[in-house]
DNA sequence: AGGCGATCAATGATCGATCATAGATCAGTC
DNA sequence: GACTGATCTATGATCGATCATTGATCGCCT
């Protein structure tokens, strides 16, 4: 057992998974490309299974295809993949919000946290994440732990990630509807569902 | 490796994962109790990695809980777990439906054979089935591939089961909405998705 | 008695090795 | 040369064993 990269005692396969989600979203694996246990454990100086299990989980994000007993690669992924996301988050979200509007009563507090944050934001990679913080908080209080599963298995991140890759970022300049959101969440207006289905949506190719 | 139920060679971690399953829908392993990896593997005959492989489906699926070093131990269900379901259910059924008016183009003939095979159904089990085959088809007429994974992620059908074993069946007489849903469908209602979500709602508690 | 650290048993996490399958390669036949 | 089947290779799937963590138990000290 060496220690390429120090891989300190907690999850392997936490850890394994992180290091394979960033090399498919830095491109070190191209689309389409063969991702092999045993290279990977060798690599990383780790067995087969903490490898199986992360892959495992990259399935699960749909980030790899996999065949049985033939392994696991990349997926090559089409922009009507990218688009999927979209419809899919929107439902669910617009479901959030719906919840969300009477458990918070008019508290908007925790959502305004982060548009302030996203304000003060300067990289492209910090905007993504503040701006998804903010989607997370209505999901969060919607208070449907299921939806909440739900949502965090769709990796909004990864794929964010993914289709800023592709496309040019065209992410800001939304951050305005935030606002508007918040506010509808501050009168408890009861098309605030709509209102972030619309606002999902936008973000649409 | 003895044969204690003729488990067939072809994908051991599934066999499993669907004996785990009928363990807890057949309340065999109690709310609360624990699943030791090993015990599974002795009684099945087969080693502990397929049985881990198993029970990490059934974590995604909700069905059990697990800690860091500490293994699995079955969910408690509460009242509030199987009603969460609902929301979700409705909100990622009307986005599909709002998507598959479309793509369907009034072409129903896929929905109304789940129709005639409910009408035709006896028991309470193949009521079920083919009650959720007609939700699975909507889902499936989407079009959404990450639609439908999500969906199926749900483990509706087990969730279903659960929730029939703890309170009494109430999931008949509500197939004429099935026959509303699949005549908005034929014409192209644009308000097939508020339908579908209030039916998917009408059966929450 | 109560608190506290050492010891132990149970078991999840991980390992290294083996088994089995899918493709690729090669030999033989026509 | 093309087809068929045997063989070989790479690799996923599975196994049996070991490592490491957790919670329980026990004995000691105050």
């Amino acid at each position: 057992m060496n220690a390429s990269s120090a891989l300190v005692r907690t999850g392997l396969g936490d850890q394994i998974r992180q290091v394979l989600i960033d090399g498919i979203t830095s491109g070190r694996w191209a689309p389409g490309e063969r991702i092999v246990e045993r290279r990977i454990a060798v690599e990383l100086g780790v067995s087969q299974a903490p490898v199986r299990e992360a892959l495992r989980h990259l399935e699960a994000l749909r980030l790899i295809e996999t065949l049985p007993n033939r392994g696991a690669r990349v997926r090559d992924f089409t922009d009507e993949d990218l688009a999927e996301v979209f419809p899919v988050r929107a439902g669910l979200e617009e479901t959030a919000a719906d919840l969300a509007v009477h458990r918070l009563a008019g508290q908007v507090d925790a959502l305004e946290v982060h548009i302030t944050r996203l304000a003060a934001a300067t990289d492209t990679g910090e905007v993504m994440r503040h701006s998804i913080a903010f989607h997370r908080e209505i999901v969060e209080a919607s208070g449907n732990r299921l939806l909440r599963s739900v949502w965090q298995s769709l990796g909004i991140e990864v794929w964010t990630t993914l289709s800023l890759r592709r496309r040019g970022t065209e992410l800001c300049g939304k951050a305005a509807e935030h606002t508007d959101i918040t506010e509808a969440f501050r009168r408890q207006d009861p098309g605030v569902g709509r209102l972030v289905h619309a606002h999902v949506m936008s973000y649409a190719p």
